[in-house]
DNA sequence: GATGAATGAGGTTTCATTCAT
DNA sequence: CATGAATGAAACCTCATTCAT
């Protein structure tokens, strides 16, 4: 796995194996996903798999670690450049939905498995979404600092506010039988979140 | 399984083993129980669940149809009860983190399993969660036609950021080491949302 | 298993899967046999044998805990009973050659197995053995005691003499295409312990 | 391999990985290593391993064939040397720990593995020990011609009562934590044995 | 000769489900 | 109704062996 102008792109058998794991996942989910199943859709056999993954878990916690915090990275200098407040948190809004919009079935896998109970998943998992919960919890405790939000504000649960309402807008979109464009939610969103925090959303009296 | 009062009450065996299961499923999720270990938290012979549940997903249909039915059936008149707009909106939160906070195993199995892709699980889920949104979505488009939200909502966003900030807030409670009251966060949340859709909230400006 | 009149006796369906591996490690070796062949050679279903072990070491370790420990619980009272010195030591290879003579299989298990440097394995049978090789040391050392041997007899190398000498005859046994009856060596080897150990051996001159 | 002034050297790449061969199958068995560690610690590709051993049992049952081999034919001459009876089999003891003190990695691997089942190792291994047996068989059977030994010793057990004794004076030096000089047990085993086999030793009334 | 990635058969173990008692 | 021993399919994972480079 390389990355190319900002890209994560996925090379030789690794990544094909990993590619191979966000279809299946996304198709089955993890635990309904067997590794020959990946296998034969990667392409190989399956022992190759473990050349590359030594449990099955590690495919799924790769996956968040490799693309989330690929994200994340990506993500925190581009926010820091924006206005805090209303700006910063639409640009956050825009940029989770993009990310997800550009892959549908890699969005699907992270929906239904964030929240997966299986110890081993959830170890591997929660410190990357840890991690994406305090860049939120940033961009709000910044927006209230700067006076563009409620000074009141429970950042705590406006985080949850924020994660939920995100995930869910894009849980709705992978769920809908004919996919509207996911990026039309952005609007939208972002007024919606800003208006809850309390910021004055341009247009408004 | 009676309802008496309004309550939900489990009787008997199948009451035992549904009960059973909540406390399982809680503890080591969906995938990673067994129908032997579910038998044993019921105190009755494996073999026993089959003559009240056909297969294992029934397990967990069941308990996602009889208390989040339950739950809606006893809601619909309450919110039709309360006026349309931020008091109905407020009375849904309160009464979604009530519900949740009764039974805080219940709330964990459901927070983890509302998204799972299994197949037969989804088919029986997904029209009890479609119900809820409904619920939602009506007390959204009232809002909106009672001149208190904002008239250009998108409902089916807006549906979508509800249930997805109280999900999230559910599922931040669930997970919490040291569990706070959940229904402290009725009023921020209340709020917050009842601001996302351009309402006047009392006290503001 | 029970014990009946001295007897180790294996009943129901554990003591079919006991038996069976036995047959199986005793052509296949453990490392070479299968639990589907196991079960085959029972006539149960592969995963009836883990409802009695856990673990296929479990099996093996399981067989030398019970008949080698049951031929120990047998043999200590019988030893105390004979004379000290020659009657005691020849008591010893008599039972020793008997005990095996009696079960060529469970032999043929015993022979190739005892030295398996597997973790798990060794951890299961090295205190059987070892218990085996006290009782060894017993008779030598009351022999040296009763002034029967030689009084500078190096007990521990005394004691690997006789393990070694009798389990090489076993071994021998075991191995030859055309088997003779075991028995038949009790007085030879008997004798020639007792010399090695400097006893006078009726006979003698 | 070769042999130069009667010591077995190895060279080049195929004695290095019979060493590395020696070192894992002592640590782990030969049941528990793999061709991949062997390779590792040879250091070499495990593909290389394929170039000078067809099959996995052919690197021990080479181990047996080169060494013990080795070991007889520098053996008969030198027993022939000595006088027949107490002194050849005095000869033959101290040779026989000699050979194991030198190297106990492989002294622990052919304590192990004499007695492996496994049809293809079997094979290999058992003409080389047969042909040990018959160098121990003359060493008795020229001893009884001599009038040093019974007349009416019974040579086949006999034998198996050296062997197995060696045997097991090994496997205990072998196995205690804090190794003593496995050469100390020279003198007490070779009394030993020449008293079992009716020899007056030197030193006995 | 040497490499080591790739293969895929086969092993152990789990567990939903059945059914004789 | 209730039991729980039994089933056997299917999952994960290992590793001897091959072969293109």
């Amino acid at each position: 796995m390389d990355t190319i102008g900002g890209e994560v792109v996925t090379r030789g058998k690794e990544g094909r194996i990993l590619a191979a794991a966000v279809r299946v996942f996304a198709r089955l989910g993890y635990h309904g996903s067997s590794m020959a199943v990946v296998a034969r859709e990667a392409g190989v056999a399956t022992g190759t798999i473990y050349l590359y993954f030594a449990r099955k878990p590690d495919l799924l916690v790769t996956l968040f670690q490799r693309h989330l915090s690929e994200y994340l990275d990506r993500s925190r200098p581009a926010l820091a450049a924006a206005a805090p407040g209303v700006p910063r948190l639409r640009l956050l809004v825009e940029r989770h939905l993009a990310f997800y919009a550009e892959d549908r079935e890699l969005a699907t896998v992270f929906q239904i498995h964030v929240r997966d109970p299986d110890p081993i998943l959830a170890d591997g998992i929660r410190p990357t979404v840890g991690a994406y919960f305090d860049v939120i919890g940033g961009v709000i405790t910044e927006g209230v600092k700067a006076g563009a939000f409620a000074q009141d504000l429970n950042v705590r649960l406006a985080r949850q506010v924020v994660f939920g309402a995100l995930d869910e807008t894009v849980t709705g979109w992978v769920r809908s039988k004919r996919p509207y464009p996911l990026m039309s939610a952005v609007d939208p969103v972002a007024t919606m979140l800003a208006r809850a925090f309390g910021a004055t959303v341009p247009g408004d009296v």
